[in-house]
This record gives C-alpha cells, structure tokens and sequence, in this order.
DNA sequence: CCTAATCAGTGGACAAAGTCCACCGAAACC
DNA sequence: GGTTTCGGTGGACTTTGTCCACTGATTAGG
C-alpha cells in the first residue's frame, strides 16, 4: 500500500475534477474569460493583499514568465492593478481592483461548493486531518 | 480553518511539484519525449494490463480526444501497442509493449522518489492517512 | 427484427498553460 | 565601484486541454 505512483495519479484526477468543476459551474459567470487559472490567482490575491508577483510565482510553483502573463491579462480585464513597491523598486505590488474583488466573491463560493462535492464521500474529521497534512507541504 | 481555496491550493501545488519533479530527474532518461502526461498513462498501464481507452480517459479525467492523441502519439514511439477487443467490437485494448514496459521500470523508480521527497515533512503513518483519504475520491 | 439511442474512439480547430532562455534595471555584497 | 543576485519582462515555442462533429459497433424499445 501507499504506492507513490498511484497516490500521485490520485493526487492529479482530484485537481483535474477540481479544475473541471470549476470550469463547469463558473462558465455562467465568468464573462471576462478569466479561466480556472486566472480565478486561483485572483482568489489567492484576495487573501493576501498587495502581494508582489514573486509570491504567486512560488505559491502557485508557477514559471516566472508565465505569472507575468497572467497578471497582465487580469490586469488588462481589470481585474487587479499594480502599484511600485515604495521599498524596493525592482518589485510592482499587486491588489484587487473592486471589480475583482466582486468577481472573487462570486466565485469563491462556487469554489468551495466544488471543493466541498469532492470531499463529500470523506467525513469531516478526515477533512480536517487531510487539510493538516496538506498544510505540511 | 479547512478553508477550500486554501485546500484547493495546496493540492494544486502539490501537483505542480510533482510534476515539475518528474519532469527535472526525467529529462536525462526520456529521449523519446515522452513527457509528464505520457509517462502517467504508460505508469498506469503498467498496473492494469490490457487497459480501454476509456478506462483511461475516466481515470486521469481527460477529454477523449486528448487521450486518443496521447496514446497515438505514444504507439507511434513504440511504447504501447492496440489490439481490438474480441468482446467489443468498438474498443481497442492498450498495453505496453517491452519497450514501454522497460521504459516504466526507469522511471517509476524515479518518481517514487520525487513523491518521497514531496512528502518527506509528513510521518509515515499520517501518509498513510492521507493515501486513505484519497482513496475515496 | 429494425429502428433509435448509446457508446468507444477519431479528427479538426483552436485556446490555454507551461517551458526555456535571454534580457533589463534595481539592490545587495563585498 | 564592479559583480552577483533578484524581480520582472518578453520572445518563441511545446505540451495540454476544450469543443464539437462524426463514424461504426451495440444495446434497447417496440
């Protein structure tokens, strides 16, 4: 048991689930094209304001570049704005625009509703546990 | 506490490192650009032999076309071969071929190991746990 | 039986994500 | 003060993923 390969393959459907049911639900709502990416941005961006881009890069475990991007089409979509950091002027401070924050609200509740269908065949206390463990990473 | 987006994070993280893990140790050993997503369905075809495409497409919860194309590409590199279902005249059954299945020895050890090194912060018997819980998923 | 709905798989066309590498300007480190 | 390092950007690309239409077996309904 606890073979690595199969916990891995695991590990990967339950995000591929989640990412589709976000899709799925948010599709009514998600007139801006922002997609599954860009609404994980946004709602990690409402939990931590003003947040320099670096910090996505190594939440998100994501290519610089990539982030890069990413903040500009949410940016341009208004979405977020950015702002130069006062300390250090090589780094551009990132925060919700109230369009976003309204967009984040709509969906965030979808989100959990999806998280929580997923986690629905374990019972709570695993959930907790499970949550621990993740934390841990 | 247990907040879903911060779960969905993590798990998502999660992924990300694994496999950007794979993808780093695997570049010496894959010559024939197998890739990430490749060597997870030639993982799984490993452990049940003789494997319907749509079984595949269930477990790793992709698109059917997608799958089609991986496979394809995957026959093409002489991995996997196809052979027709006496019982069903519409499916094609996958399995590896000795190439394939030399291939999986290479790199399954590999990717024990990266997921031994994500989840080196966790004890031996909460990784238990946690394989548990995503069994019921 | 025979038609209708269903199912496995394929293909095209396209959009979204991720990768690699080179490159600035600001800051830190002798 | 010159050299690393760091935050971020940009180009050029490959890999994955999505949507939709369509074939040929196969089960179901009458």
């Amino acid at each position: 048991m606890t073979d690595p390969i199969a916990l891995a393959l695991q590990v990967d459907r339950f995000v591929r689930r989640l990412h589709g049911g976000i899709h799925a639900r948010a599709t009514a709502v998600d007139h801006d094209r922002i997609g599954p990416m860009g609404g994980m941005i946004l709602m990690a961006l409402a939990e931590r304001e003003r947040t320099p881009l670096h910090r996505l890069v190594e939440d998100f475990a994501r290519d610089k570049s990539q982030m890069t991007r990413m903040v500009r089409t949410l940016e341009d979509k208004g979405m977020l704005d950015r702002a130069p950091c006062p300390d250090d002027g090589r780094v551009t401070l990132l925060g919700l625009t109230p369009k976003g924050r309204a967009f984040v609200a709509q969906i965030s509740s979808l989100m959990a509703e999806v998280v929580d269908d997923l986690l629905a065949p374990v019972p709570p206390e695993d959930r907790a546990a499970f949550a621990a463990i993740l934390d841990r990473l």
